[in-house]
RNA sequence: GCCUCCUUAGCUUAGUGGUAAAGCUUAUGUUUUGUAAACAUAUGACGGCAGUUCGAUUCUGCCAGGAGGCUCCA
């Protein structure tokens, strides 16, 4: 990367902006510019179009931009007066509307000139365009409300970016092609992973058998660790009555993500959003005493969520997923302890699917609104309370953690870990809740030591999210290369000619019995090809298996990396693998 | 849901207002190989429904599915 700073990166962009909308207004002089601000990667400006364009119209502008370019010898500034703004801009609704708020704001009105393009605009340019302006590219068109609204009307946005130097540009582009490799939609493809079928359903997956293979393996991996450290693993049914939900409260903020309700007998059922009223019920089965705190349920539990068609995206955003979800109750005083164990728990579990602190994932404090009782239960104290008690466990652990405030649940704060995934986009993985909701709505209680009934705190967790979605990380993190645990095949014993099949399966065998994902390739190809073939399946190991391995009872081990073959015992190469299996490498 | 774009064989892609080409895959035969693709032959597709037209895979509309975007504030 150049050693130019953000600030003059984000005033190139921002500047290119207004050239794109130059162009533009040029092109298609009925077009009207709305805003255009700088993002992470560039930048974008939206319009309103008279008539649609296309991806095919931005060579076109581009052209026009560079053209432009030559008569932008500088970009200046000054202050308007909101009657001379009203009167610049009188055929721009848009425009019109952002002046008439920073006259109410008390804000002064500035406009930006360069060449013979004027926007309102509040500043934040490069001096001399003509020089600086040297490699940018238009890069996508899409639809976008104005001011995010979908009450408002859709405008058409252009995306572009722009850097110091056409090399640092291309190195930009070279990055995003590299990403769309990445994808784990393509990968899970080319792997053959999962599939999606029309009339199975969007947002709804189909895992082949290496597919569920992974899955299995992380299930069995978070399964195991929760009931290590002390978790009841439960199951319960992944629909319920609507009353449920009602009782829950989850009802009016879920009701338009949920799936509508259906008719049997006398009842209505509805597939569950999520897990917390059924774990409610199973507390509540029986009396529980102080002694018996914590007591965490824990469940892989299959649940169903009606999104957006727009918003469905491979095994990020599905509408059935699997999530490690489990609820502790405790008392408000083993509240900080228990969100401490969690937290620790999901780092340990982050390390070993191999995900970085700080680099793959951080962690977001989403904090609640206590004027909006609409989105929130409205108990200013307890928000108070739980909110503290998070920010405290996180400084505590060390974690590093940003504050977003007004997205958290309805019930109380949250900790989320947010994944960055190829595209750079943030996902949430997983959450840590701290509920003083729902104790109260189906009053779980507990006796305390004086005999007393009292309230417990609920902390809603989840170890390693959803099975779907961590799985699409961990495509994307290792390019398909998974580690050897997580591997659908993790060696493929390829016979040099048909003669030695017969060996290889004495291998396979072998190889099975010691409880070894293992394939034997008995096909009539060339070694050449089986090895192709093993190689662009990301297989960890390859064992080659001729006439001198059968007649010494070895395998000549070659990696997915590439090279390091040698030839070693059977027993010896089964070791390794199983060593790697436990370490989980 | 909304905006833009996309949909040709299992996969990846070519192409046309007169029903279509290739590579890989698959099947069969030949080959029996020492670390990333042996050879030959064969099978196989214009997402669906309408419309325009003598004629539509190609143009238009609708539907379905997919991709990107709809949080970044002049």
């Amino acid at each position: 990367m150049s050693k130019v700073s953000q600030e003059y990166l984000n005033n190139l962009r921002h500047s290119c902006a207004h050239l794109l909308a130059a162009a533009v207004v040029k092109l298609y002089p009925s077009a009207k510019p709305t805003i255009g601000p700088v993002i992470e990667n560039g930048f974008y400006y939206d319009f309103e179009f008279s008539k649609p364009i296309s991806e095919e119209d931005l060579p076109k502008i581009e052209a026009e931009m560079a053209k432009l370019v030559q008569k932008w010898g500088s970009i200046e500034g000054k202050e308007i007066s909101l009657y001379e703004a009203k009167e610049k801009f009188a055929k721009n609704p848009y425009k019109l509307e952002l002046i008439e708020e920073l006259a109410q704001k008390d804000e002064p009105i500035m406009i930006y000139r360069s060449g013979d393009f004027e926007d309102l605009c509040r500043g934040g340019h490069i001096e001399k365009p003509f020089q600086e302006i040297k490699a940018f590219k238009l890069l996508s068109i899409a639809g976008a409300y104005w001011r995010g609204d979908e009450k408002n009307k859709m405008l058409t946005r252009i995306y572009g970016t722009c850097f110091p130097t056409q090399e640092e540009l291309d190195e930009y582009l070279k990055q995003l092609e590299e990403a769309k490799n990445r994808d784990h939609r393509k990968i899970g493809k080319d792997l053959g992973l999962f599939v999606f079928s029309d009339l199975v359903g969007k947002g709804l997956p189909l895992f082949t058998a290496k597919g569920a293979t992974i899955r299995r393996e992380l299930e069995r991996f978070v399964v195991d660790e929760e009931i290590k450290r002390g978790y009841q693993h439960v199951v319960t049914p992944p629909l319920a009555k609507t009353e449920l939900y009602k009782v829950s409260g989850h009802y009016p903020y879920y009701a338009n993500t949920m799936y509508p309700p259906m008719r049997i007998d006398e009842e209505e059922l509805i597939l569950r959003p999520m897990t917390c009223p059924h774990h409610f019920m199973l507390y509540k089965s029986q009396p529980q005493s102080y002694k018996d705190l914590p007591l965490k349920l824990a469940e892989l539990s299959p649940q169903f969520r009606y999104e957006k068609s727009g918003e469905l995206s491979g095994l990020t955003r599905v509408r059935m997923f699997c999530l490690a979800d489990a609820h502790i109750f405790c008392t408000v005083e083993q509240a900080k302890a228990t969100i401490l164990e969690v937290l620790n728990l999901i780092d340990y579990a982050n390390k070993v699917l191999g995900f970085v602190k700080g680099q793959d994932y951080r962690y977001r404090l989403s904090l609640g609104d206590r004027k909006d009782d609409k989105k929130y239960y409205k108990d200013d104290k307890a928000w108070e309370t739980a909110e503290n008690t998070l920010r405290e466990v996180l400084t505590e652990a060390k974690a590093p953690f940003f504050e977003a405030p007004n997205e958290a649940a309805f019930y109380g704060p949250k900790i989320d870990i947010q994944i960055k995934n190829v595209s750079g986009k943030e996902e949430t993985a997983f959450t840590v809740q701290y509920d003083f909701v729902m104790p109260k709505r189906f009053n779980l209680t507990y006796t305390d030591k004086d005999g007393k009934e009292q309230e417990v705190v609920v902390i809603h967790r989840s170890s390693i999210g959803a099975i779907e979605r961590t799985m699409a990380f961990l495509i994307e993190k290792y390019k398909g290369a998974f580690p050897v645990w997580l591997s659908p095949v993790q060696v493929q014993i390829i016979p040099i000619a048909e003669r030695h099949n017969k060996y290889g399966q004495n291998v396979l065998d072998q190889l099975l019995t010691a409880n070894i994902r293992v394939e034997l390739d008995e096909r009539a190809e060339t070694m050449q090809a089986k090895i192709r073939d093993a190689q662009m399946q990301k297989i960890p190991y390859m064992l080659i298996v001729g006439d001198r391995e059968e007649k010494e009872k070895t395998v000549a081990v070659r990696t997915r990396e590439g090279g390091n073959l040698r030839a070693i015992k059977i027993k010896e190469f089964i070791d390794k693998v199983k060593e790697d299996i436990e370490s989980r490498s």
